[in-house]
DNA sequence: AGCCAGCCTG
DNA sequence: CAGGCTGGCT
């Protein structure tokens, strides 16, 4: 049942939320490189990455300065390593050789800074409207930085002019838009949006960027750190984009309330591959402990022992073995079940009060079904508490529909689960008295079949021999009386004896096995009553009961009736 | 000998 | 319903 197999696996035992921790990169780490006019350079500590970005500020005076602000890329935040009291302190107590380059660097950013407004945007807010809080992402500038050493900042400024005006046609192309740290942090929005948007035009700014970039760094070492630093964005963008389209279908399954549990819930097709694997990878499935009372006659001997043998499982358990999606699909079970229903309507199975629904439809999925295996005193059975096996054939037998008994009231919760018996239980003997009415001479496969959910041995199928021996017995002893009966009654024609539902014969058959009158007989046992009937009639009429061996005709007779089993035989017991 | 069905008994 | 016993069959 969906139910079920809806809570079967509790995700609480996959964890999803390490994986977003810490398998997942997050998407700032794409170097936002190029794309933002600069270089970049990611310093990694044990938990963020950091980036030092250089920020163009602009001062009440006019004057821009460049500050070290770090960047960090985990939490979109930035800080100043020094408080902006501190730091113009230090900028303006820069000796006058500082000084001087401090000019040259004014210079050279107002320039660079000029080259990227329009004209008219420059005639109107002018070079420092747009270097304030212009951010220069540079990883390379910060690596120019850390290598020569002695590279001057305007020198550094330099360098970066010379890449943005090679990058400047794709920034215009507002493919890739830039970021004003010191207002707005570059978000994960806006980082994957540029991605995507990117993607969204075959590539071709990308491949131009990439061409530009590699162009411009003539020298080798520039070349292959470029080239790293491209392998890194692109792997972590196709890990982003990966991860996110993971998590962008999570909603599309999810409720919000399962979004909440998001870190225990997994979607549908994570849980369905989860428990594909669970399935394959292990003999034995894990169940939740729904079981209790019936439990205590779980058999723990693995599967692997008993390959032929049907083990315990849900209703909405699977085969071991992977098999095609089609099994996995609810249709099969609607079908069947639809079959199930028909077919009790069409052989006048009845509907117990109990057993239906509001509407008046019969529930018979629930309440017809196998029998509760409940606690016997006789009972060895070992038990098995959390480890439920599955069997490999369980589909095949669930689609020829199980036995459907009547079960008692508080089982619903618990007639889920089929068990495996060491015993053989009072609802066995139930499940036989009723398959009774279908077959008097069942064979060992046949019982083997009703009886998947018994681990066989030579005692119980002796036992289950024993058992419609018995049942034989106080049938043929039923028939034989009623048939002297009837013939001192003095009833001359044979064929007006008849066995129906309303005949004493029958209930004293009924009343035997189906004490409780919750299963409708079928036809065809009325009819094989009446043929037996009839056989005893004759035989004792025509004197034939003097002979000791006289009754084995009529088994033959009957058990030759068995060899048809009727077709609604295999949809309830088989 | 082993298995099985039937009979008898409790 | 189960156990003991018997007879037939392989």
């Amino acid at each position: 049942m969906s139910f079920w197999s809806k809570g079967m696996y509790s995700s609480s035992d996959v964890c999803l939320a390490g994986c977003t921790a810490e398998r997942l990169p997050p998407s700032h780490p794409d170097p936002p490189p190029s794309n933002l006019g600069g270089f970049y350079t990611s310093h990694k500590d044990s938990k963020n990455i950091k980036g030092l970005i250089h920020r163009i500020e602009n001062t009440a005076s006019g004057l821009s300065c460049s500050i070290p602000v770090e960047y960090n890329l985990s939490t979109g935040s930035t800080r100043t390593p020094l408080s902006p009291d501190s730091y113009s302190h230090y900028d303006w107590s820069l000796n006058s050789g500082h000084q001087a380059k401090r000019a040259r660097v004014e210079n050279i950013i107002k320039g660079i800074t000029c080259t990227d407004v329009m004209p008219n945007q420059h005639e109107e807010t002018g070079c420092v409207r747009e270097e304030e809080e212009r951010v220069e992402v540079s990883a390379l500038h910060q690596k120019h930085m850390e290598t020569s050493g002695t590279e001057s900042r305007s020198e550094s400024h330099q360098h970066l002019r010379e890449v943005r005006t090679k990058f400047d046609p794709i920034c215009k192309d507002e493919k890739f838009p830039r970021w004003s740290v010191s207002s707005e942090a570059p978000t994960d929005e806006a980082l994957s949006k540029s991605c995507s948007e990117s993607e969204s035009s075959p590539g071709k700014t990308h491949q131009e960027w990439k061409k530009v970039a590699l162009g411009h760094f003539s020298s080798k070492p520039d070349r292959v750190k470029l080239m790293a630093d491209i392998l890194k964005y692109e792997l972590s963008r196709a890990v982003s984009r990966s991860v996110d389209s993971i998590f962008k279908s999570m909603p599309l399954t999810q409720t919000p309330t399962e979004m909440e549990n998001s870190e225990t819930t997994l979607p549908p097709q994570f849980s369905e591959s989860m428990e594909n694997k669970l399935r394959c990878g292990t003999a034995e499935v894990l169940l939740p402990d729904v079981q209790t009372e019936a439990l205590s006659l779980v058999v723990q001997k693995p599967e692997l022992e008993r390959p032929q043998n049907f083990i315990l499982h849900s209703t909405s358990a699977v085969p071991l073995t992977p098999k095609s999606p089609l099994f996995f699909s609810s249709e099969p079970e609607q079908a069947s079940e639809q079959n199930n229903i028909t077919h009790h309507q069409r052989h006048g199975f009845k509907c117990l009060t109990d057993g239906c629904s509001e509407g008046g439809e019969p529930r018979l999925d629930t309440y017809w079904n196998l029998v509760k295996v409940k606690s016997k005193v006789t009972s060895r059975s070992v038990r098995s508490p959390h480890t439920h096996t599955a069997p490999v054939d369980q589909v095949i037998l669930e689609n020829l529909q199980l036995p459907h008994v009547k079960l008692e009231p508080d089982c619903f919760e618990k007639n889920n689960l089929y068990m495996l018996n060491e015993c053989l239980t009072t609802n066995h003997l139930k499940k036989a008295k009723l398959m009774f009415f279908y077959t008097r001479y069942p064979s060992s496969v046949v019982l083997r079949m009703c009886f998947h959910d018994v681990q066989f041995t030579r005692c119980i199928t002796s036992q289950l021999i024993k058992w419609f021996s018995n049942f034989r017995e106080f049938y043929y002893i039923q028939m034989e009386k009623f048939a002297r009966s009837a013939l001192l009654e003095g009833a001359a024609d044979v064929r007006n004896l008849t066995v129906s539902r309303e005949s004493e014969l029958f209930r004293a058959l009924n009343m035997h096995y189906n004490k409780a009158n919750d299963f409708q007989v079928p036809d065809r046992f009325l009819e094989v009553a009446e043929i037996t009937l009839r056989e005893f009639y004759i035989a004792i009429s025509m004197g034939k009961d003097r002979d000791p061996s006289w009754k084995k005709t009529i088994y033959k007779v009957i058990c030759k009736l068995d060899s048809d089993v009727p077709p609604e035989f295999k949809y309830h017991f088989g």
